[in-house]
RNA sequence: GUGGGUGUAGCUCAGCAGGCUAGAGCACCAGAUUGUGGCUCUGGGGGUCGUGGGUUCAAGUCCCAUCAUCCACCCCA
């Protein structure tokens, strides 16, 4: 148990950790360019907000969710998502206060109590955006853009574009009294989930697996079919925008999504040949949970992509991002009369920017030119009484195999100036 | 929460129908003119065979339990 990291748990070792941060990076940079900050809101939260913002009925907050009470008596939960941790942070800052539209940016671990399999974790991560103040159907269209766009800048290729409309809070009702009325008589055809689903939230029958529910659900009213004029037109909108950007989509009516706070747009982002769990990114437009969470009524829109299926999926597509050497150059001595003299000039070549290393396990010349060879370095100065005495050092180029003799006081400004960074 | 697969060295695995001090490749460390890496050669360290019970003269090998892990269902990123 002690060596041994919780399920569902991963450590980004050395040789992994690279590319998480070189997409990590991509995201920002692509964040930046489409005019979104970076908000940075704590890992846990009060429960309560999760409960009323991602909804009772959400398989996330009835049997997901990492709770537990702190000591001072409060119930503090992990968080399993990060929009409506947003929407806190929105509302808490008094940015609704401010000039409209906020457009932020997040990247964490978020956490969900759950089976592991292949790409899902219990601690797992995701990079996402939220939009709070605007209504535009071209923001919705931006936001989806935006999160293909950085798939592109990836590298991903095959990626499939769900989207689809659940309705608002005028369409909604209606929605919901025609599927009850469509599901009604089928009701014994259905697994038992969808039976308690009928009450609680028939809209996600729709979105079941099992088969026979499937099949009952063949000609049931799409969400699609149900909305009022104002939620046709806005995603009528968001359809023309994307074809403006040529941005290709499925309409999926089956997607319905499994938090409760989306309306209007719902869009998912699969990728194949990842394991079951394909969908590597989703969003959609949430305009009553601001309201829901005791704010004003604005409207928002947002995304989350998870990060470990992000790169499943280029790893499964070939995609590497090399991983930098340990160090550009490693500082090999002979015999112990040099040592202090190769100390110093190694923190002599750390002070001008160079990332230079030594060994310090007492090992032979030729045991730390392997070491060297093994860390990538590209060049290796060597250091012993010959050296000393005669005020130069040879300095190898690990790649050619040639050698420079350079005077000791000028070995810093000859390796900045070869810009081996 | 449900179902299936797997657990032998750091890694990938072998170990046939239970029988001698548990193996290979790779990796790691050291050496091959005691001042020069990558290739090659030689040698070396390292394993409570996931854990706990049981069957047996004898268990890595069979049985049970447990834990971990992987995959799938549910759901999602």
């Amino acid at each position: 148990m002690l060596t041994t990291r919780p399920r569902g748990t991963n450590d980004i070792i050395p040789g992994e950790v690279e590319e998480w941060r070189w997409v990590e990076e991509q995201f920002a940079k692509i964040c930046t360019q489409y005019g979104y900050s970076e908000i940075r809101t704590p890992i846990f939260e009060h429960t309560e907000l999760f409960q009323r913002g991602v909804g009772d009925t959400t398989d996330i907050v009835e049997k997901e969710m990492y709770t537990f009470t702190d000591r001072g008596g409060r119930s503090i939960t992990l968080r399993p998502e990060n929009t409506a941790p947003s929407v806190r942070a929105y509302l808490e800052n008094k940015f609704h206060a401010g000039p409209q539209p906020v457009k932020l940016f997040y990247s964490g671990p978020m956490f969900r109590y759950d089976r592991p399999q292949a790409g899902r974790f219990r601690q797992f991560h995701q990079v996402g955006v939220e939009v709070f103040g605007t209504n535009d159907p071209a923001v919705d269209s931006e936001v989806i853009a935006m999160g293909m766009d950085f798939y592109k800048r990836l590298g991903l290729q095959n990626l499939e574009l769900h989207i689809n409309s659940v309705g608002c809070g005028v369409c909604r009702p209606v929605q919901r009294q025609k599927l009850k009325e469509y599901f009604r008589p089928r009701l014994g055809e259905l697994c038992r989930n969808c039976q308690s689903r009928f009450e609680k939230n028939p809209l996600r029958i729709l979105d079941c697996k099992e088969q026979r529910c499937a099949k009952a659900a063949q000609d049931a009213p799409s969400t699609l079919d149900c909305l009022c004029p104002e939620c046709a037109d806005h995603f009528a909108q968001v359809k023309r925008h994307l074809d403006l950007l040529d941005v290709a989509y499925v309409i999926n009516k089956r997607l319905v999504r499994g938090l409760d706070y989306y309306t209007h747009t719902a869009f998912e982002i699969m990728a194949r040949d990842i394991g079951a769990q394909s969908s590597i990114g989703g969003g959609g437009r949430y305009n009553g949970l601001i309201e829901i969470l005791g704010g004003p009524s604005v409207p928002g829109v947002g995304y989350a992509l998870g990060l470990e299926r992000i790169l499943l999926t280029m790893k499964g597509q070939g995609i590497i991002v090399g991983a930098p050497a340990k160090c550009d150059v490693f500082v090999v001595t002979a015999g112990s009369e040099v040592a202090d003299t190769a100390y110093k000039l190694l923190f002599s070549l750390r002070a001008a920017g160079i990332s230079a290393d030594k060994d310090y396990l007492g090992r032979s010349l030729r045991a730390q030119m392997k070491y060297a060879g093994k860390c990538g370095a590209h060049f290796v100065v060597i250091i012993g009484a010959e050296e000393l005495a005669r005020g130069t050092a040879p300095i190898r180029d690990m790649n050619t195999g040639k050698q420079e003799d350079i005077r000791l006081d000028s070995i810093a400004a000859y390796l900045a100036a070869h810009d081996i960074s």
